[in-house]
DNA sequence: CCAGAAGGTGCAAAGGTTTGCAGCAGAAGG
DNA sequence: CCTTCTGCTGCAAACCTTTGCACCTTCTGG
């Protein structure tokens, strides 16, 4: 039933190798016949079969997108703008789910590597031999980790980690928390490495406590904990631990800004509809999404230099220029933070 | 570089066919040469070529997932388990988004035509003619959205909003606002119309207002109407809807449940994150997602019988039994309703 | 001991497209 | 008028896999 470019080719009187370049490479083909072709095409209702089309260019047009857990709404922005970009380019994306489990990560990849052109490994939880490991056999950029030699996207998240230290340490707290966040996660050792560092130049005294699922019952959890340490401030390793711990906090008759200040990461969209509005660090996830697809499409574009008949891939041994792409992040001032108890703030606004 | 077919067949010593048998019919190859066979597939590293194969059984393995905005977190729990339910039949989903524009919506449906086995349309924008007819192009189940001749999987909207009402006019309510979602959704209409058919069996009044986007925002511009309206209660289209008016309430000095109760649709996570908390009605997106994947994975079946060589596709005409799924959703009151102002309500808790 | 079945394997065509090469016509240059 | 080039088109192989059919061997039952 569906037309092939045999039943466009017959419609249209010239030989399929011309209905094909009249797709694929239209400067080639007369103009009059192009359009004598496409006429039919479009009458014929006739779309070229991908399939068919990967087989013999061995490009899929396919990008494959591995997150860890699609419910959680640090997500969701990062795969809309990744597909968006995607389209634009006529890629479709295949998206998959961990469950945040690094077996499943390292199946998915292969399950994933022969339908697609290259996969965006999203926060991977595997560590980093493995990722450069299957780098070799498939294209790959990794989004939220840094490593050494591969295509990757981060966000600063150790700058913004310091001005949330630093945004507290003005506020008077000097005493601080940070509720980290899961095993393998490279922005969790980022965040640790970072607040370290932040509060050994000051007097300020950091006690971390993890790791802890990326969850809001991680963040609740926690609360007695923090009160137990006797925190005033704590910066979450993402703002949904951040507003477990605030519900967990306020269960115990505690009132965030005033008892106990609360910074959580990532922006995501709830984080501006919760009571109190929540004081975080902003990460640029549609932003990453798009650069990591320009990345691999880019890439892709050098790899598909074709070595005569059937040379559709790269040597393994290919060493390609990488790029290592960093994001800004930013701090957003909102409700949740304030003043230490009983500490003495200039409140100098100017 | 990738090992193909071919090489598995050298290097274990058969032909090609038995090499492709051992994958796709293990019962038909001696359990001897299928291990051998097994044995050098796995030293190879060979993994089939889904492209081939797609191109000669016309079965991709692929599912297309079309959704409004996988930002909005209605979704991303339906595309989790649609994802992982496709997994565990083999299968990989394409998930696009259309940013809510029905003209998206139509060229989506044909750019995925060609390489998916089926699509899942999710709370379509469209009329329901055009999704006849592309119905007719390729496999379709459709979610959110009952339409007669065609697979669909619903939630049943109309029972959970006569229980809001219920619980409303039990509290006491007797002026009722509906913030309604956005033009051209089924479930929109199934709620204007069982909220009206609830109301008028008693003696409280209904106002209705919209459309309005399906967003906080959407909810945020209503509260000054809602005021004005006099309504003591409203029932929104959804939590994004309901979230957003408390917020602009909140704005007016007004406090939710004591001035005002709003009831919410869908039960997403955030509803359980605000202050106060959302009663709600909860919608069963999961397994909606879980269900469409096996009306479209079932039929699929159906549609698989090859007729003779290369009969890889019923003809157009072929009226196949089309499953109609309804599921059921649950009010679930939480702390944002309550008794209407002034009104004498009979607390018989037991 | 023979007919027939059953179990296992090989053969080759087919699926829709891309692309290097060859061929052809007409134009440009000498 | 002959070459050379350019612009366009046709030819056919190749991509990797599946599958109907035919063939061969071994076993079963009479």
């Amino acid at each position: 039933m569906p037309a092939t470019i045999r039943d466009v080719a017959r419609a249209s009187g010239v030989h399929i190798s011309t209905v094909s370049r009249t797709f694929s490479a239209p400067h080639l083909v007369n103009p009059d016949t192009r359009n004598r072709v496409l006429a039919c095409a479009e009458h014929l209702g006739y779309r070229p079969n991908r399939a068919a089309r990967a087989l013999i260019t061995g490009r899929t047009h396919n990008i494959g997108l591995i997150v860890a857990d699609i419910a959680n709404p640090f997500f969701p922005p990062l795969i809309k703008a990744a597909e968006s970009q995607a389209r634009h380019r006529d890629y479709h994306i295949f998206v998959t789910d961990t469950n945040e489990d690094p077996a499943v990560e390292e199946d998915l990849v292969h399950a994933l590597a022969k339908q697609v052109d290259g996969i965006l490994l999203c926060s991977p939880r595997m560590n980093n031999s493995l990722i450069e490991q299957l780098s070799r056999e498939v294209p790959l950029v990794v989004i939220n980790r840094h490593i050494t030699g591969l295509p990757t996207v981060v966000m600063d998240v150790a700058t913004g980690t310091r001005h949330a230290i630093d945004h507290l340490t003005t506020l008077g707290h000097t005493h601080i928390a940070l509720l980290g966040g899961p095993r393998g996660s490279w922005t969790n050792r980022e965040i640790r490495r970072a607040a370290t560092t932040a509060t050994r130049t000051t007097d300020t005294q950091l006690t971390i406590l993890g790791p802890n699922p990326p969850t809001e019952h991680g963040g609740h959890h926690q609360a007695e904990n923090i009160t137990r340490a006797g925190a005033t401030a704590v910066l979450c390793y993402n703002d949904l631990i951040a507003i477990g711990l605030i519900e967990g906090l306020h269960q115990q008759g505690l009132h965030v800004p005033t008892d106990i200040s609360v910074i959580g990461i990532d922006d995501i969209t709830l984080s501006r509809l919760t009571r109190p509005k929540l004081t975080t660090v902003a990460n640029p996830t549609a932003a990453a999404g798009r650069a990591a697809v320009d990345m691999l499409l880019q890439h892709d574009g050098h790899w598909s230099g074709r070595i005569g008949r059937g040379g559709l891939r790269t040597a393994t041994g290919d060493r390609r220029t990488t790029a290592q792409v960093t994001l800004q992040t930013e701090l957003v001032v909102r409700d949740s933070t304030g003043p230490a108890p009983g500490a003495v703030v200039s409140e100098d606004k100017e």
